[in-house]
DNA sequence: GCGATCAGCGGCACG
DNA sequence: CGTGCCGTTGATCGC
């Protein structure tokens, strides 16, 4: 068991020396901003980072269940509430729109309260990203279709972005967009909004390429019906590049008429 | 300085008896699943949950750096590498897709570790979800538009699910789609693709109005060019039921002909 | 279980 | 800054 007034030291010090605070007890958190939430007393862990990153964890699920993002102003004090003390460790940001997001989180008691230096100049290097699969694409158009040579990549129109640009043997413009995973019906969307944009605003025939590994049965009804294609792409993520490994039309101009 | 045996000891405890680790100290960390990578050495904090979940944190931003969800197994284990020892935190899962996904943990130093018994059976609360002001509109749809009923909330097509389904006073069907925060590009599209299934399956003029707090230009000009709707909605997030502040039509009828 | 969508999404990159 | 969109998205709900 650790003392409140301990426990906001650890806050304190954490908050002056660019320390990790680390907290666990049983608690009960209320938040307030974007939307607003309560919580009752239960055992949790809360994580300060020296951002201001703030995390309250519960003992089983991936997410915070309360939480504040970098920027946030922490502060400690202990209270009394109904005659008997707590600690109160509260975070405050602004947000973007100018209103105030506030998360405090009452400790009705500790089990634990300490601050770690974390030393970390390290960058994670992510492999198979969305962005490096259509690089590799880009570096050889002809794995989707013969004759299919890059315009652009990553060009922005005004309905969003579009992953590759390219024209085909026969100049008609090809929108191309990569998913890294099953595409749905919101993939299919995104790339019937790019080809209807740019079949208005070019005045030439315009035709949409959907690239993923898999593609759900609706998603492959919707692209049907909109004169759309679909490739499926498979590849490995792998060390220093994912590879492209195997490649299959499932669909070839569909459009074609 | 805690030893590796002493935290090995810590996780495989924590692991049988149901409690949450945490261990703080110098890592390296390989992540290989759904994607790979590779995070050189730093001072991080590693929760290990009762449920498997398993997070990597830096000492900056929200998000954990490397991380694997419920389900996970996890192992400790004190190895030699280049004849020094380290402890090595494993997290093994199964993905949906049959492949397997690992992520290992490096640890060279160890400044802390322990586990700690979370109990928790709170359930947190929150006001002002889509969902719940949803509801709210559903209750008096008048507010957006005399004469406007309702026919069905949460109503599944094939391509998707409509948020609120109603009639308005010319019998005509009306697709609402709700947005709790700034809706962009993506909230257009869904909503037209909403409309469009509409009306094709039924045969009956349909209206589509995107409710929401504010909207991005963009988004305005092309629901404006697909003959949709905005009304903007304003909410109070607060307990105990977030509450409907003002309402303003912004644009009415754009699509009447 | 898959499919679709929401999330206080977070984070990033580009205008 | 906002806007758009990816993410090892995660989490939820409905089928």
């Amino acid at each position: 068991m650790i003392s409140f007034s301990e426990a906001k030291q650890v806050v304190d010090h954490a908050l002056s020396a660019g320390k990790t605070a680390l907290l666990v007890g049983n608690c009960a958190v209320k938040y307030e901003g974007r939307a607003a939430s309560k919580l009752s007393e239960g055992d949790r862990l809360l994580v300060v980072k020296s951002d201001g990153t703030f995390l309250v964890h519960q003992s089983k699920k991936m997410a915070a269940i309360n939480y504040q993002g970098p920027g946030a102003v922490v502060s400690a004090a202990v209270e009394q509430r109904d005659g008997a003390e707590e600690l109160v460790v509260t975070a405050r940001r602004k947000l973007p729109t100018g209103a105030l997001e506030r998360i405090e989180v009452h400790f009705h008691s500790l089990q634990f309260a300490q601050a770690f230096l974390l030393k970390d100049d390290a960058e994670l290097k992510v492999f198979g990203s969305e962005r490096q699969l259509s690089d590799l694409l880009m570096d050889d158009l002809n794995l989707i279709e013969p004759g299919l040579r890059p315009l652009q990549k990553e060009s922005d129109v005004r309905k969003g972005t579009i992953d590759i640009l390219a024209e085909d043997f026969r100049k008609r413009l090809v929108v191309i967009e990569v998913k890294r995973r099953t595409a749905g019906l919101d993939a299919v969307t995104q790339l019937a909004r790019y080809v209807d944009e740019l079949s208005k605003r070019k005045d030439r025939q315009t035709r949409g390429i959907l690239v993923a590994p898999e593609v759900t049965p609706n998603a492959l009804k919707m692209l049907e019906r909109g004169g759309l294609e679909f490739f499926k792409l498979d590849y490995e993520v792998s060390n220093p590049s994912a590879k492209i490994k195997g490649l299959e039309k499932k669909q070839r101009e569909l459009s074609e008429f």
